[in-house]
DNA sequence: GCGAAACCTCAGGGTTTTCTCAGCGGCCCG
DNA sequence: CGGGCCGCTGAGAAAACCCTGAGGTTTCGC
């Protein structure tokens, strides 16, 4: 790998697009103001991407075949709230723009656009995000999970989850404390289409990891939906 | 008669135009998107705006005589760097935009634009900022209720409710001191399609568990409804 | 390709919650 | 003072809600 060999830590940023004219040229214009890009052809790939670069911000076409844009923002949202996205469409619809922002959206730039405003709005997004990186571990009472690292530890030991399940946990435990309704935390995790069954079995599975024995954590509020909560 | 979706602890949100046509438009749609708006026709005003209200975030026009809206977002960046600046323009040359993010703005509208599309960009601005947060806590005497959390406590104690009877109480709560009618109630808890038993059986069991020997915060208003009233 | 792990669907069953109903008691007005 | 309306409350049946295990399919690594 011959990549950068600056000490400095390069903001990284990383560009979806299947259009590979138009990806080349975002990739060419950021990188030509200092940027370290990376680039994904499909949404797949792009969530891929982003666990192993851990890109600083993420810009994504909207029009995209497999999961478009918005699901793969709304993906990301779920394991990576604090990382900033900005859309990229060809469509000026307002319908899209609404969707957009739901989806987690941080900006929006319609086609045609010019690569300095893009280059602009990038760097607001940044600097604001600078400011407020929390650290990577997160904990409830005896629970923590190292979120670079992917580790998930109760009272010292190391549990081991699936996917899906650290998925679910990480979403649980980035909202400790808040009762979460079924539908966002199906649309958060999942990506909607799904039926509650699903996330039913996934908090059975963790609950056995989880709370095995010890004080619960993961409490069903009926009616509503979970929550994740301390001990005392 | 417009039934309210929620009443949230209001987020503050500045806008400053000296149109005047402009300003009464951008403030009447956040108005009704639920934001309590202050306005300022000039920058000094609205600097000293600033200083008093503690807004939640900033709407900018960039063309005003005196210190314009850069000058302005310049000045505010200094005291208060994590307040959010939106910048409205009718200019949509480039240089200005380079400006405007260069005085710290952190977006970037030009005229003519979508009164949707702003309220879509003001509130993903707030997501990012936290200050979308609501607090969500609701009071009435010594009751309180944490939505957030769905934790209702009396006096210091917690209270636990059946989903029915949060709704309702819910209801009365974000309704303190009206008195409301039993259809209404009705419709806005279960949705119609009930006979009047299903309310005064839910009130019962409510009373039981949130006037429990304590003073009576539930009244019945006969011949009219129910009401949420702090001890005098 | 093969096997294992992960995932979704589905249905059975235990609990809690909600609705209905009917009797009781108090308030208002004649 | 008494009748009639209105609202309160308890009990039981019905419904909703949630958990869990099994089975079949897809995905992934080797």
């Amino acid at each position: 790998m011959v990549t950068a060999m600056t000490a400095e830590p390069q903001t990284k940023i990383l560009v979806v697009d299947d259009e590979q004219m138009l990806l080349d040229m975002v990739a060419d214009a950021l990188t030509f103001a200092g940027f370290a890009v990376t680039v994904a052809a499909d949404g797949i790939t792009a969530l891929n991407s982003v666990r192993g670069e851990r890109p600083d911000l993420v810009i994504l076409d909207v029009n995209m075949p497999e999961p478009d844009g918005f699901q793969v923002a709304r993906s990301l949202r779920a394991t990576y709230p604090d990382l900033p996205v900005l859309f990229l469409t060809a469509r000026s619809d307002i319908e899209d723009l609404r969707t957009g922002f739901e989806s987690g959206g941080d900006d929006y730039l319609t086609k045609p656009f010019r690569l300095e405003e893009l280059r602009l709005r990038v760097g607001a997004l940044l600097r604001r995000r600078g400011s407020a990186e929390p650290s990577a571990v997160m904990r409830c009472g005896d629970l923590t999970m190292n979120d670079r690292q992917h580790l998930v530890m109760r009272d010292g030991e190391e549990i081991e989850l699936s996917p899906t399940e650290y998925r679910l946990l990480h979403y649980l435990l980035s909202n400790t404390g808040q009762v979460l309704e079924r539908p966002q935390i199906l649309e958060a995790v999942w990506g909607y289409e799904y039926g509650d069954s699903v996330l039913e079995t996934a908090i059975s599975q963790l609950r056995k990891k989880v709370d095995a024995g010890r004080p619960k954590l993961i409490h069903t509020v009926r009616g509503f939906g979970y929550a994740l909560r301390p001990p005392p």
